[in-house]
DNA sequence: GCAAAAGTGTTCCAGATACACCCATGT
DNA sequence: ACATGGGTGTATCTGGAACACTTTTGC
């Protein structure tokens, strides 16, 4: 079956920076590109958008079929379409980038055979096409949201403690926060409430669990 | 000539919000459509993606050929790919912005045969495609970018006075601001100086002409 | 000398920062 | 009782906001 056009048309793809806190790390996922080009080279998960399909929706296939989470936070980053960016043909590739709760664990270790890792930025490989650049766009992108927007409560889980939540955004930040400082900063936004139960964790005082007030909706502050 | 794949592509096209300062009021640039689809619609300027032509080339080309300025500040918005937002076939479109000094008044007024005319934001046509939310977002990301950026200066022409600088300010923010806190805030981020000229423009005290010191570049405040 | 825009400093307030101790629990 | 992280309030600093008069020119 052939698909014909009186003129040239490229190809248009989805890439996906997906962020996530693991092991106390801001870290992402990369796979491992089982065809050419770039065989064997890491790479953002991503992929051909379908003729019919949406392109958010396509960046949410992708990152469901990499990582088997749904339901999380995507935001578009950047188009990236440099005339020789694919030696096959030409490619313009929407990047979008996504945040992940610390608890979806379950990353499918290797849906359809690919290799699939989380990486540390920096320790990141050497990468396929610009992926590098992406990626360097996304973290600065983060970053900046931290600041203005409610953007990091999307890495926690259902229910997290204040501290657990400081320590994001010192992972993100790279710094110490002072706590008094960051819980009255982060209560004011009146973004997040009690549960009511508490987290007991070893041998100290228990910790109030917390839960978002509005899942999934990110804003602007200040 | 038929440019045939092994499955469908989309076609890829640039628009252009290209806001000035005309006669006291931020405005855009719109052309008529002269073909189907919306035939005598309003339109923003854009087309095709060549090829083998990059993105922010095509978005330059764009602009050129349609206000026959070149050299201004030219950013990517947002990429549009809703799968029925062009009637003819998938049309995936990569949204700019860009502002144009108000002295840039060789805007050629019909290059291609095409009517282009300036509109007021709040005296916008109804437009093709879904050109409203593009506008809308390239509003809302400049007011914004006002704030934490030197954006604003993008509209001035080579030499200005502070109170023309104010002026814009006030216009895209819609009120007016206090000149003496203007001016310190201005001065103090050091990138713009005294030209040395003085411009005498009627029945009062001749203003300090200033320049900018990194012309074309935009640098994030704060 | 009068009208009209240019130019110039200080006070005040709010939001951010710095900082130290008691609390609840497990061992 | 002690070690560990959880939880809380105040004083200070700094950057933004409010605000009024003098200067230079053309008529």
């Amino acid at each position: 079956m052939q698909y014909c056009y009186s003129y040239p048309h490229p190809a248009v793809t989805t890439d996906i920076v997906i962020f996530s806190i693991r092991e106390q790390k801001l870290k992402l996922l990369l796979v491992k590109r089982a065809r050419e080009p770039f065989a064997d080279s890491w790479a953002l998960p991503g992929g051909f958008v379908g003729i019919d399909e949406d392109l958010e929706a396509c960046a949410l296939r992708e990152l469901e079929e990499e990582t088997g989470v749904a339901g999380v936070y995507l935001e578009q980053l950047h188009t990236c379409g440099s005339p020789r960016r694919d030696p096959r043909e030409r490619v313009i590739s929407v990047a979008y980038y996504s945040l992940i709760p610390s608890d979806r664990l379950n990353v499918r270790s290797a849906s359809d055979a690919k290799a699939v890792a989380w990486f540390t930025l920096d320790s990141l490989p050497t990468m396929a096409f610009d992926h590098a650049e992406i990626v360097s766009m996304a973290h600065q992108r983060l970053v900046a949201k931290l600041d203005y927007s409610t953007i990091a409560f999307q890495f926690m889980p259902e229910e997290f403690t204040l501290s657990e939540l400081q320590t994001v955004y010192e992972i993100i930040l790279g710094g110490p926060l002072d706590k008094r400082n960051f819980r009255k900063r982060v209560l004011a936004l009146e973004r997040i409430e009690k549960t009511g139960k508490l987290r007991r964790n070893g041998n100290h005082r228990p910790a109030c669990l917390y839960r978002l007030k509005f899942p999934g909706k990110v804003e602007i502050i200040k």
